[in-house]
DNA sequence: TCGGAATTATAGTCAATACCTATCGATTTG
DNA sequence: CAAATCGATAGGTATTGACTATAATTCCGA
C-alpha cells in the first residue's frame, strides 16, 4: 500500500468516476485504475462496484475512505510541520553542564528559555567536563556548557563569556580593607581548593603554576559551595569565579580582584562538529550568553 | 513521500543504523539510504546526522518521528479494520421500504438490527417502489423492502415472505359471523381502496379484475391507515396485508379471509445487480425476514 | 431499437525508479 | 596499524507506474 494509491481512491470516492479522478491526479485513467486494482488486490476487497454510469464504494471502500483521508492529512501535514514545529519551538533539547556553572546561571536561563520557548522540553545533566564530551560524541545530550579549553578533534565549541576568578577572603584575612591584589600576594596563604576532577580546580591549580605561586593547600573539596562555606569559616582563602561570587548576601567575607595578571575562565557552549545545530539549541545558546552577562554585570561584595 | 519510505525512515531511526535498519526491512543498506536521502530531499531537511559509528535525529527527524510511526501505525491497521470492521459490524446501511410496510415491520426490525449490530448506523427511506428503485440504481440506498414484482434489469429480489391480504369488514356489514369468504362475496360491497401510487393498491385492483369481482369503490385514499379508518367507520371493505391487521387492538371491524383464492403479497428485498451486499445488508434482511415471520405467525382479530 | 457519448478495463510499450552488487571512504576497535 | 563497521556512491537490472490505443460496457436520446 502507498501513499499515491490511497490519494487516488480518495479522489475516485470524491469525484465518483475513474475519468474524473484520474483528471484531478494529472494522471491517465488507465494508471489509476490499475493502481485501484492493486489497492483492492493488496486489502483482498473490492473498494468499488463499478456500475455502468457511476460507481459505489462497497463496504469495504467505506470503511477505507476515512482512514485514507486521515492518513492522507496526516501526510500533507507533515511537510508543513517539519518546519513550522521546528519554527514554533516544538521539541526537545538535552543539555549538559559543568557543576562549577550550573547553580548560577541555570535556574535564571531556564526561566528565560521557557518564557521563550514554552512548548519545548528540556533535560539537563550535570557532569564534569570529561563526562558531558562523551555524552556529546554518543550523541546523548545535544550541547555542553562547559569551560575551556576542549580538545576533541569531534567538538566544536561557541565562546559564551569570559569570567574573571575573584580571590574570597574572610575578613579576619589580611587582606581586609584592600581592594585588589597582586598575584603574589597569595603566596603561603591557606587556601582551599577545588577537587581537580572539577576544570576549574584544574584551572587554578594551572595558574598559581603559572605565575609561580604556591599557596598552602589547607583543604581540598569537590564543590564550590563548599569551598565558600570553608573560606566563611576562617579556614583560608580561594579563587572562585565571579558568577560564584555574586548570588549571596554579604557574609563575613570578602571578594578581591588580582590586579597584576587577573585570572579568568572562559565559558563556552561545546557541542557535536557532525550535528547541526537545532533552533532551540542555538536559542539555548542565546539565553545562557545573556544570563552570563547579565550576572557578570552585578558588583560583588567587597570587605 | 511514500509509506515504504517512512518505514525505511522509522527503522532507522529505531536501530541506530542504516545496516541495521536495511536488515530489518529485508532489503539492502544502498536501498535505503537512496530512499532516505529521497525523503529528506523531499522535505528539504536532513533527518539524521552521520555521525562516524551511529546515527542522530536531526531536529525535523525528531518531529517527523512521531508522525511517522503513527501514520504507519494507522496503514497496518488499515488491512485488519477492512475485514474486521465489517464483521463487528461498523458502517453504514441506507435502506428503503415501501408505506404499506414500513409501519408494520420498522419498529421491531430496528430493534433486532440495532441490538445486533450497535456501532451500524441506519438510515430509512420510506417511498413508493418506483422512487425506491431509482435509488437502488443511483446507489442512494443499498436495498429496499418491496412487495413483488420488480421488473427491472439492474435489480435483482430476494423472496422474504408471503403474506396473505385479508378482507377487513366492520362489524355493521353482513358478513358478521362468517369466517371466510369466497372471492364472489366481494362482488358489489362498498370497497375502499388505496391509491393506485402504491403498489398495494396496484395489486388489489388486479386482483379484483383477475378474479372478475367488481366491488363498488366509495372512497379511495393514500395511505392504509387511512383505508383502515374508513372501514372502521363503516363506509366499507377492504383488502389489506395481514401485517396490518396483527398490529391493533380489537374494533368495530373484524378480518377474514378469502378461502377459494387467497390473495398475497410478496415482500422483497431489491438491490442492485452490480454491488456486492454488505454483511450489514445480508443482516438487515434476515432481520426482517424474522419479524416478516413473527407477525405474520399472530391471530388476527375475528369478529 | 439503434447509434453516439461516456465510462472502465485491457494490451502493449516505455520510462522512471527501486533495488541489487561491488566498491570506496571514513571511522572505530582490537 | 590492521581489521571491522558503517554509510555513500556507481553502475546494472528489474520492477512498476504511467502512457497510448483500443475494447467492452452502459447510458441516453432519436
Amino acid at each position: 500500500m502507498e501513499i499515491h494509491q490511497l490519494q487516488y481512491f480518495i479522489a475516485v470516492a470524491e469525484t465518483g468516476g475513474f475519468g474524473r479522478a484520474a483528471k484531478r491526479c494529472n494522471v491517465t485513467q488507465p494508471s489509476l485504475s490499475q493502481q485501484i486494482i492493486k489497492l483492492e488486490g493488496e486489502l483482498g476487497e473490492k473498494l468499488f462496484d463499478r456500475l455502468g454510469r457511476s460507481i459505489a464504494l462497497t463496504e469495504a471502500g467505506h470503511v477505507l475512505l476515512p482512514k485514507a483521508k486521515r492518513i492522507l492529512t496526516e501526510v500533507q501535514g507533515i511537510r508543513h510541520d517539519v518546519h513550522n514545529d521546528i519554527e514554533e519551538g516544538i521539541g526537545h533539547l538535552a543539555i549538559g553542564v559543568i557543576p562549577t556553572i550550573a547553580p548560577f546561571i541555570l535556574p535564571e536561563t531556564l526561566i528565560r528559555f521557557k518564557s521563550r520557548f514554552p512548548n519545548a522540553t528540556l533535560s539537563i545533566t550535570e557532569a564534569l567536563t570529561d563526562d558531558l564530551i562523551e555524552k556529546l560524541v554518543g550523541a546523548e545530550i545535544d550541547m555542553g556548557i562547559v569551560s575551556l579549553p576542549i580538545n576533541h578533534k569531534l567538538i566544536t565549541t561557541e565562546t559564551l563569556a569570559a569570567e574573571p576568578l575573584l580571590v574570597i577572603a574572610p575578613d579576619t584575612m589580611d587582606f581586609k580593607g584592600m581592594t585588589s591584589l597582586a598575584v603574589s600576594d597569595l603566596n603561603g596563604m591557606p587556601f582551599i581548593a577545588l577537587d581537580e576532577i572539577n576544570c576549574l580546580g584544574e584551572q587554578v591549580e594551572a595558574f598559581c603554576y603559572k605565575h609561580t605561586v604556591s599557596p598552602e593547600i589547607v583543604c581540598r573539596t569537590s564543590q564550590l559551595s563548599t569551598v565558600k562555606r570553608c573560606v566563611e569559616s576562617g579556614l583560608g582563602i580561594s579563587l572562585i569565579p565571579k558568577m560564584c561570587a555574586v548570588t549571596e548576601p554579604k557574609g563575613t567575607y570578602g571578594y578581591f580582584s588580582i590586579a597584576d595578571h587577573a585570572p579568568k575562565r572562559t565559558i563556552a557552549a561545546a557541542s557535536h562538529s557532525g550535528r547541526m545545530q537545532s533552533t532551540l539549541s542555538k536559542a539555548f545558546i542565546e539565553s545562557v550568553r545573556g544570563v552570563c552577562a547579565h550576572i557578570l554585570d552585578q558588583p560583588v561584595i567587597t570587605p
